[in-house]
DNA sequence: CCGCAGACTGGAAACGTTTCCAACAGCGGT
DNA sequence: ACCGCTGTTGGAAACGTTTCCAGTCTGCGG
């Protein structure tokens, strides 16, 4: 273990060869038989690596794509990531992940240290955006691909879903299986998803045909643990509610730890759903009824557009839109035959 | 958004000033004032901002450290990460996350390709080893720090803890509780976690006060999913167990939902542990009883040992071991009023 | 035997940055 | 008036790599 790395210099002096011959036999084409394993002789006998920072500087790329998120806690980022991985990977590129904090000026900050980074590329999943984040993204060195939110106006790529709509047919859901009173457990409002998770419980109560009655607690963060508190001062109303829709997996199963806790069952004295379709969500018990916001299908199209603005960086910015899905399980149906996959 | 990114060179230029007092003015010292303000200004017009690769040339540092991990999805990694992120982020460096794959081969390919790549050192969690991973890492040219497993014999730094004590203690807890069919629900054999709980539960097993019945089921990986495959061969066989020691939270979670599959009590008639002592396991329905490695304080002590060989990478390979302590909750005693945090 | 194509090699530049070193100006002290 | 010191600036090298370009050599056809 030497203490110093060898440089391809001290490769080509130990063939006796020039660097630009070893640069070649190494990596390039165009070097005789006889070069080629004279020089792989050297570099082995030197323990030869290149250094990518060398070669990056050169080549001007770096073959890496940073994956900037919040919470890497969450499940649903892990999803995520590996749809951005399965599309990136056969492109020769590898997948770094950061975390970037929540909130929006340790986002911008991150990008700014980041700026002209060690990648290629960025994929940003913000919590919460502000201008200056917007206006950082659109200033960046690399292309950047926006997961969570149209970004249509600012000539930003972007891959979103409709998340309002998932949590209308979520409502609609519990609704149709005679639930009379709604709790919505929602995150943060000046988050990204909170704003538009409100937005359609918003929408959905004030539909025509709505019949239900409706309460709603915000938790302080998208986690389990908030989510406990907050279920637990929806359950506590007057009214309880016999129905909780929350705005993410983990919510959702915070809120049927706070119902067992007070010794309700679910899904008969509460149905419980939650939203991301997380295979926590699907091995945990009771297996939870969650909207599908396409978390794979969002990591390949960012993913996709990011190849594109690879190709061409001047590429004009695209918004990709990813469909919902509900997928009905235990925690509001009670059905234990069916649903083995 | 010009399609190519400003330079020094360019802002100097524009400055009409020398490149040298152009780097100065932006980062280092002994630049007048007037010169300061005359670059910023030149800088601010052209959006510069600096090339991390052409500085990470020069300076030979990237202030990025590596962790990689096999499998993301895993909560206890996120923890570790919590770790390793408090200590290191005050000394300016940033963590970035990279997955290995779960094989011993993926792993030595990431390195490879890492070797020397955009990174000031890498913390390692190798799910499986063999001898040329082992190899690979002792002759990186960065400094890593391995975690999981001592590596004494190498001369590689790593911080390991004793999970087989810590299943001893699980085994010695159930058997107070009074059970006596143990079934012992591991990880794949040939991994580094799975071998060292295997040890473990047969040294447990072999003490001479032991008396309790055993059984030993191996699950594919160590996730939800395969713990309740396993878990449910442990629980069909003629003598079901009443107690069942997994290998981690995830396997635990996943013995929990068979059991309960099979219309069973916890831990009325089967007791579980986890291992980890995950977030997730807290926040689980029943609370899990588990098994803490001290997975934040093995992050941070990867981190400072990682420190210490970013001081000097000569400084000779030092072995940490972190404790282990048993958590005792819902999964193994029923107690509805204890344990509020 | 000469010339030419083709295969191969070596020199040198370039990527963007920081910093050593020398040069220079202004200044106060002797 | 001169010397040296301090404060500031510019030139140039260096980090490690790839690749353009020109040059050399070999072999072959004329």
């Amino acid at each position: 273990m030497t203490s110093t790395r060898a440089t391809l210099i001290q490769v080509a002096e130990r063939a006796g060869v020039s660097l630009a011959s070893t640069s070649r036999a190494l990596h390039g084409t165009g070097a005789s038989k006889a070069m080629v394993e004279r020089v792989r002789a050297a570099a082995a006998e030197l323990g030869y690596s290149a250094d990518a920072i060398g070669r990056s500087l050169r080549l001007k790329k770096t073959s890496q794509i940073a994956f900037a998120v919040a919470d890497i806690g969450n499940p649903v980022y892990v999803e995520i990531m590996r749809g951005i991985h399965e599309v990136l990977a056969p492109h020769g590129y590898r997948v770094v992940v950061m975390s970037t904090g929540d909130t929006a000026a340790s986002t911008t900050e991150l990008m700014h240290s980041l700026h002209g980074g060690f990648v290629d590329g960025m994929i940003v999943i913000p919590l919460r955006t502000d201008d200056e984040l917007i206006e950082q993204i659109g200033r960046a060195p690399v292309p950047v691909v926006v997961i969570g939110r149209a970004m249509s106006d600012r000539g930003i790529s972007s891959v979103s879903t409709d998340s309002a709509a998932g949590i209308g047919a979520a409502m609609q859901h519990v609704v149709s299986l005679g639930r009379r009173r709604i709790g919505f457990l929602n995150g943060p409002l000046d988050t990204t998803p909170g704003s538009s998770r409100q937005r359609g419980f918003d929408e959905a109560v004030s539909a025509k045909d709505f019949s239900a009655e409706t309460d709603v607690e915000v938790a302080a963060d998208f986690t389990v643990a908030a989510g406990i508190e907050a279920a637990r001062k929806l359950l506590d109303r007057p009214q309880r509610p016999d129905a909780i829709v929350a705005a993410n997996d983990l919510l959702a199963i915070g809120a049927i730890r706070a119902a067992r806790e007070l010794g309700l069952s679910i899904p008969r004295d509460v149905a419980v759903t939650g939203m991301d379709d997380t295979e926590l969500g699907q091995v945990f018990l009771p297996r939870l009824t969650s909207v599908s916001l396409g978390s794979a299908e969002r990591g390949r199209a960012a993913a996709r557009l990011m190849l594109g603005l690879a190709d061409d960086a001047d590429a004009p910015a695209r918004q990709i839109s990813v469909g919902t899905e509900l997928f009905v399980r235990e925690s509001t149906v009670d059905q234990n035959a069916e649903d083995t996959e």
